[in-house]
DNA sequence: CCTACCGATCGGTAGG
DNA sequence: CCTACCGATCGGTAGG
């Protein structure tokens, strides 16, 4: 009996750490039908199968298909905190558009990543679908944390104090997701950093402000 | 017999009007179904309920999903064709990004036009999607139209021979996919127009050539 | 245009 | 009362 228990137990714990893979694997099965196929094309039947588990077994990690976007949505933050919180500090003025640059380099690398944000844009702009508070609160985030950066180049001298922070905010972001869009469409045929840089470039054109030669 | 016969010539006359005004409709419906759901989430099955029709007499005008589809596309493109060759001839330089802002402006009026684009565009980046070949053939007819403007611009004198056409061509197309992706997602509290408009004027700052006073 | 269907699949839940 | 699932099945709908 006693040891009935502690094998009971043992398999149970063995059973824990298999949970959490399986619980992975689902994750990296439904982020990629969520980019594929988006959250509406994705059935959690076809997800499981993929996954190597039943149907009942995902619905027992993620009791929902909702949940189970969530925690899609969770993994692609955490994932992108930790490409971010690497610099640490606040960036200000032109080092935030060259940290975008950089970020449009590392997209590059990561296709699937870039699928998946298009296509759950595209979807999560109707105001009932699941996502669409996730859309809103992840563009004000962004848009947020550039005007920031934007406002401190202006008062340290760096940008023109005649730059209008949200025009530019937005613009930006649209360039961002335009030139997405474009890459996948085209299969990758223009140059996604490159494109935005050239964007960049000419937002310092007009309105950088160099310091006077000492 | 021969009366038989002449009533159902009859009544298939009369079913060819009803018979054209049943598609008529069943477009309507799909055109909003493929807006807010794409055409993935599209189900014929509805679409023929919310036109009045059966299932079968959907099928009967569109054989397969996919022909209502393409049909949708082409009652786009129509429709963006006669918004257009109203104006007639080839627009030279910056009139061709003013003709944009015009179209910015006219989408504000008609949100589900630019649902339908945004949603399928996302859809169609997977070369597998069935509208994958219209939208880019969708993106190099708009391209290889400004860039021709562009490029009268430049041998007209009116914009500088420095700009870089290949790349503003792209950059233009993202600033109006991107604003148009926020203008959904905020539900119409940017102003389209506006943002898109502040744009071309940084393009004109920047590349404009303005004739000496005489 | 209709009724009457097809094989397959949907998201979700049952008991064990 | 817990975990990590299982095979089977619910009512309803998909495109054709």
């Amino acid at each position: 009996m006693a040891e009935a228990r502690q094998f009971r137990r043992t398999s149970t714990d063995r059973a824990s750490s298999a949970g959490d893979e399986a619980r992975g694997r689902i994750l990296a099965v439904a982020f990629a039908s969520i980019a594929e196929k988006g959250y509406r094309g994705t059935s959690i039947a076809q997800v499981a199968a993929e996954a190597g588990i039943s149907q009942s077994g995902l619905l027992h990690h993620f009791p929902t298909k909702q949940a189970l976007l969530i925690a899609v949505l969770d993994y692609r933050s955490r994932l992108d905190r930790e490409l971010f919180q690497a610099g640490g500090a606040t960036v200000t003025g032109w080092a935030a558009l060259e940290g975008w640059v950089e970020l449009a380099r590392i997209n590059t690398r990561r296709p699937q990543m870039v699928q998946m944000f298009v296509t759950l844009s595209a979807e999560a702009t109707d105001p009932d679908h699941p996502a669409h508070e996730w859309l809103r609160s992840h563009y004000r985030m962004v848009s947020s944390e550039l005007s920031k950066a934007l406002a401190a180049g202006i008062a340290d001298g760096t940008v023109s104090p005649d730059l209008p922070i949200d025009t530019v905010v937005r613009l930006t972001v649209a360039v961002m997701d335009g030139l997405q869009l474009q890459w996948l469409a085209t299969g990758g045929r223009i140059d996604l950093a490159a494109e935005f840089a050239a964007y960049v470039r000419q937002l310092e054109q007009t309105w950088a402000i160099t310091p006077p030669p000492a």
